[in-house]
Parts: structure tokens; C-alpha cells; sequence
DNA sequence: GTCTATAATTTGATAGAC
DNA sequence: GTCTATCAAATTATAGAC
């Protein structure tokens, strides 16, 4: 100890998830190499074989720790009472943008490289997961324009968090502008507009 | 001529595009290798670089020939009068819908690969189209929440387009709700919530 | 747990014949 | 305009020493 740089034996492991997330979210999965993970883990490539088997598993291990929250908050909404109320639409929405900020770089991982994870057998389940939420938020009986809401919302909150990053104004005032938004479209599909 | 597979000798380059971005949407821009773009074609990697110089030139050249008319109709919006009336929002909206459906791959391609796209060239000035148009809806002393919605009825449609293929019911019906949510968001946003 | 060394393959790109 | 042949570089992944 007392170096700058910590070596911190023993979370080598949560270290290269960490860097791999990040450099995956910046530059993309295909376009970021193991070279480049061990560079900036001053590492070798061959110690990154030690934890994971593959380049996809230390992707697909990143998504495991973090998809938990998602699949709970799937699981409580068809446990509620159906039809679902509005209350309960709401609270779904703010629990999932809960959960986006919680985990940004991922979502924005998942949003900018759709192409590369369509094979990436995590790319499936996610899609499930969206799916999912959809169908706690949606009125199957709803028009198609209500149900187009519903995926706006939902659509709205992964956008927004990352393209209003370069807009101005307080970022905690943008991310409850962009939860009032999505809410309002729920409510408006959930009256029938 | 009478063979299965025409040469159609002259349209190579032509070919060479259709085949490309195929290949780009569908598996992304990183994980389609000029080999098999070549493959598909029945021709040489190196007949493709009599064509292009790179192969960032292939997707920059399907850029150019589709991206001219979102440009026109930018310029069209900032060429009406100040303040931009709701019926020149609205006629913005219906017509980048136009412009979506008939460059369809292309747009699921940039919306599924921006990170590989994030330092192609092509990929700043696309962000700088969506601002541009953004910049036509948005009122700029409306609050946060209605900026929010001008730029969610912009994603609506980019992403509307594509997660609704799955979705059942008829295409026109769809694309339909999906334009009449847009509208409907920018409606809200214009008058002031 | 991390290293050195290297295998095996693929990639984008070029030179030059036809 | 298309081909053969080839290049240099990078990539994922493994074997085996320490």
C-alpha cells in the first residue's frame, strides 16, 4: 500500500468487469479488444483467461449481477392485481428509471450495440425483459396507438438518460422531466387518450 | 442475360451497397468483414476496393445518396417563419415518417450500431441532423418536460418503426399510430402541456 | 493468479497480371 | 473491372512456467 495505483488482490475479477463495461459503453463491444482491457487493468490478456472463459463471458457475467433488479420489478408487476391500475403503471416507471440510473453504462451499452448483441444470448432475454414490462404497461384491448405509448415510455426513459447528456440544465431536473413524460404517456394509454 | 444470377455488369457499385448495408444492419457494421460482403456478391475483396477506398467509404457513400432529403426537409423547417407554427410541426413530423419508411435499413442500421458509428464521420452528422430537427419542434422557452417530448417523438418514430415489426396487426395501421403518437407528443409540447 | 510465448485465424488493404 | 497472391497487423485463445 501507499502506491497510487492499489492493487486491491481479490476483486480482479469485479476490476475487469468494470473496465470491460466501460470501454464496451465507449467504444462498443466488437471494437474493444482484450488487449485493451489488460492494458488498463496493467494486466495480460492471458490473466483475463483466468477469470472468464471468454471474451462474451465477461459480458454476459456483467449482465447476470445487473438484470436482477429488472427481472424482480417484472415479477412484482403481473404479481398485482389485474387489471393493473394506474398507481401501479407508475410505480413500474419509477422503479425502472430507478434501476437505469443505477446501472447507466450498461443500458447505454445495451441501447448503442443492439446489432451486436442480437447472437449474444443475453441480447434475447433482454429483449424478453422489455417485452415483459410492455405487458404490465399496455392494455391489450388498447388501441394500437396506446400501445405504441407504452413502448414510447419505456423507450423514452433509455433514450432520454443518454441524449439529454448534452443538453443543458440540472441532470436530476431532466431525469424527472423525462419520468413526468413517460408517466403521461402511460396515463394517457391507460385512459384511452 | 438467362442465367439465374444477372451480372448486370455497371451496377456494381450499386450492388456492392445493397449487399453492404444488408449485411451492416443485420449483424452490424463490425462484424461484417469484406470477405463477406465479397462472398455474397460472387466477387473478389478486391474487385470492392476498385469501388471504395475503405470500408468506412462503403457505408459513407449509402450515406450520401440517402441522407439528402432529411437535409432538404431541415432546411425546409428553418425556412418557414418564426415562431414555427403546429401545423409545420406536425407537416415536419409525417414527412421525416416518409423519409423513415423509405430508407428503413439504414435507419434501424444507425439506430443499432451508434456506437460503432460514434467516430465514422457519418455518425456526428447524423447527431447533428437529429438536433436540427429537434431544434424545429422544440420551443425553446418551454420547460424541460416538453423538450423531453419533442425529442421522445423523434425516437418514437426511429424506434417505433423497427420494435413494432414484431408486433401483430397491419404495417400501415402501425406506422399510422406510431406517426399519430409522435404528433400527439409535439401537440402536448407546443401548446404547453 | 499472473506471467511469457505462441498458436491459429481473420481482418483491412495493396500490387500487379489480365 | 475483376482476378491471384500476398502483406502487415490485430484478434481470440491456449500451454505451461512461476
Amino acid at each position: 500500500m501507499g502506491t497510487g495505483k492499489q492493487q486491491r488482490r481479490g476483486d480482479t475479477r469485479q476490476r475487469i468487469q468494470d473496465v470491460a463495461l466501460e470501454l464496451f459503453a465507449e467504444q462498443g463491444y466488437e471494437k474493444t479488444s482484450l488487449r485493451e482491457i489488460s492494458e488498463k487493468l496493467d494486466v495480460t490478456k492471458a490473466a483475463l483467461y483466468y477469470h472468464f472463459k471468454t471474451k462474451e463471458d465477461i459480458l454476459t457475467s456483467i449482465f447476470d449481477d445487473l438484470t436482477g433488479p429488472i427481472d424482480e420489478l417484472i415479477a412484482w408487476g403481473h404479481a398485482q392485481p389485474q387489471p393493473v391500475s394506474l398507481e401501479t403503471k407508475k410505480d413500474v416507471l419509477t422503479r425502472y428509471s430507478a434501476i437505469l440510473i443505477n446501472a447507466a453504462p450498461l443500458f447505454r451499452f445495451m441501447q448503442e450495440n443492439q446489432a451486436a448483441m442480437r447472437d449474444l444470448k443475453s441480447g434475447a432475454s433482454f429483449k424478453d425483459r422489455m417485452l415483459g414490462l410492455h405487458e404490465i404497461l399496455k392494455d391489450p384491448d388498447a388501441p394500437m396507438a396506446d400501445q405504441v405509448r407504452c413502448f414510447s415510455a419505456l423507450f423514452t426513459m433509455h433514450a432520454g438518460m443518454f441524449v439529454l447528456k448534452d443538453a443543458e440544465g440540472d441532470p436530476k431536473e431532466k431525469r424527472e422531466a423525462i419520468l413526468e413524460v413517460a408517466i403521461d404517456l402511460v396515463t394517457r394509454a391507460h385512459t384511452g387518450g
